[in-house]
DNA sequence: GAGTGATCATAG
DNA sequence: CTATGATCACTC
């Protein structure tokens, strides 16, 4: 049932959790509610389909766990040091699509190393939480999975590093244009943004500043299936 | 059908 | 515009 006419914004939010295990706890909770279930828990409307709301899961989640909303570029749960991430997942429990990591710099990047970069920090401890996305089964029917930790370490993070390593150095030699979503073996970097005509600053052939499009790093679907096939067998 | 490139909403 | 939350949708 679809009746939140006002569906007021609440300027408070719960608190933070205090400890990875008030987190775990918090939401094991979740496991087996629909986001239907959830979202009337929450007080909120639940849309027919993802076209306009496209991270409205992820914002859900966010609410019902306390983590801060908004846009800054920190980890969800900055005082645990853990990135909550929802996944979308198939009857098999195989990822339906890749998963963002965070914004891209495309100038400025001369001694950034892998050790202290964004995808690292954001990577370091992740609270993964599955939901089905099967796109024929409406919004509110879907049901949430079993949420649990991971950290990025040992081979895993070798690979990352890797692509993270061989796009940056693209970026730094002038060769944005050329780095295609075909680029890393389990990290791409794609376009991010709210449509084709935004524009962001990036490193130019000839060591100059150009124009292009703001991009992002997201784990490919191979990454993300190995986590979940690790954790669930 | 899979994957890449494009896009939607919101906060600051 | 940057950055968060991601999924859409077109092309191959």
């Amino acid at each position: 049932m679809v009746t939140n006419s006002s569906n007021t914004k609440s300027t408070t939010h719960k608190p933070a959790p205090n400890s990875v295990d008030e987190l775990l706890e918090r939401a094991s909770l979740l496991a087996g509610l629909t986001l239907g279930e959830l979202a009337q828990i929450e007080n909120i409307r639940v849309p027919d389909d993802f076209k306009r709301e496209k991270g409205w899961s992820g914002q859900l989640l966010e609410l019902a766990l306390g983590a801060q909303a908004g846009s800054k570029a920190q980890q969800d749960f900055a005082n645990i040091g853990v990135e909550l991430k929802t996944i979308p997942i198939d009857t098999n429990g195989n990822p339906l699509e890749t998963t963002y990591v965070c914004y891209a710099h495309l100038t400025d990047i001369a001694g950034i190393q892998w050790a202290t970069s964004s995808v690292r920090n954001k990577l370091n401890k992740v609270l993964w939480v599955p939901i089905d996305g099967r796109r024929d089964i409406p919004p509110a029917e879907r049901c949430i999975g079993t949420p649990f930790l991971w950290s990025l370490q040992g081979e895993q993070e070798a690979y990352l590093r890797q692509d993270w390593e061989e796009i940056m150095d693209m970026i730094a030699m002038g060769d944005i244009e050329k780095v295609t979503a075909r680029h890393g073996e389990f990290m791409q970097l794609r376009p991010k943004a709210a449509n084709g005509s935004a524009l962001t600053d990036a490193i130019g052939k000839n060591g100059q500043i150009i124009q292009t499009r703001p991009r992002g790093f997201y784990l490919r679907k191979e990454f993300t299936r190995k986590i979940l096939r690790d954790y669930f067998s």
